[in-house]
DNA sequence: ACCCAGGGTAACT
DNA sequence: AGTTACCATGGG
């Protein structure tokens, strides 16, 4: 039986949850609406006051989706601590509404690795024709490749992607994986610093990339990822290191500063 | 034509 | 241990 479900959340922006780099397989359709996948599943939402809809969505999908969008975690009260900070504090009334999404780790790991180097349009676009080369062709569009299909394809299948030195780098994490020198479930179960050196024995997959994937692939929000734009905010806000509360919530603030900067850029220039 | 992008590697001091 | 050239590609 399917139907529109809303799912509760105060706060929630689509718009910049969707949009803010850590996921690139979602656009907008009109209205308020958005669709997109996580893996091989689909799934048109919308933006309601307080909430989201899922439209056309069984019960088991409803488990799934609450999970992704992370509806259970009281954002309000995470920003409430944060916003102690007076950095933070500007930049969540800039930046709200972001919710670290529950993604795949093996979706977050092959995205992060072709992000590297690469600004959010590109990636977004190799992303997009890396679903049509290898996934799967469903109804609404093409799924996330499987390990499988993505371990077993050669340099020049990857070609049409035109994903550059990146190429080679996917290849080796798709090898690893599919031969168990990795194993993403247990990395699933390591502690953060671990699990940052076990995906680091992957070609392409340094300290960044790394922490990318931990914090959207296996929802470690400890983790740090430290690309340009933080690096810029970092030196800028925190020249003296960071203050216990945002460290608490390193991730969650990370992505907020991470949108902050980047619209401020937008806006002056 | 140059610089940059959700960086990493390898080869240097 | 800390720099630096280089890596493909496309947009500004």
């Amino acid at each position: 039986m399917k139907n529109d479900i809303f799912l509760q959340s105060n706060g929630i922006s689509l718009e910049k949850t969707l949009f803010c780099g850590q996921a690139f397989r979602w656009e907008r359709t009109g209205g308020g609406k958005f669709q997109g996948f996580a893996l091989d599943k689909y799934i048109v939402v919308s933006q309601e006051e307080n909430g989201i809809i899922l439209h056309n969505a069984d019960e088991t999908e409803k488990a799934f989706w609450s999970n992704y969008f992370d509806i259970q975690t009281d954002y309000g009260a995470i920003y409430g601590e944060l916003s102690q900070d007076e950095t933070m504090s500007r930049a969540i009334k800039a930046a709200s509404g972001i919710r670290i999404l529950r993604q795949d780790g093996f979706e977050a790991l092959i995205s992060f690795i072709i992000s590297q180097n690469n600004n959010i349009k590109r990636i977004s676009g190799i992303i997009s024709r890396l679903c049509e080369t290898f996934g799967e062709k469903t109804a609404n569009g093409f799924a996330f490749p499987t390990l499988k299909r993505l371990a077993k394809a050669n340099e020049e299948a990857f070609a049409p992607l035109r994903a550059g030195f990146r190429t080679r780098y996917l290849m080796d994490a798709a090898r690893l994986i599919s031969s168990g020198e990795i194993k993403l479930e247990e990395v699933a179960k390591m502690d953060t610093d671990t699990a940052r050196a076990e995906l680091m024995k992957i070609k392409g997959v340094g300290i960044k990339v790394a922490d990318c994937a931990l914090l959207f692939g296996f929802y470690r929000i400890d983790a740090l990822p430290k690309d340009v734009w933080i690096k810029r905010a970092l030196a800028e806000f925190y020249p003296d290191g960071l203050p216990p509360v945002v460290e608490k919530y390193a991730g969650i603030a990370q992505q907020v500063l991470f949108e902050y900067i980047r619209t401020r850029e937008k806006a002056t220039v």
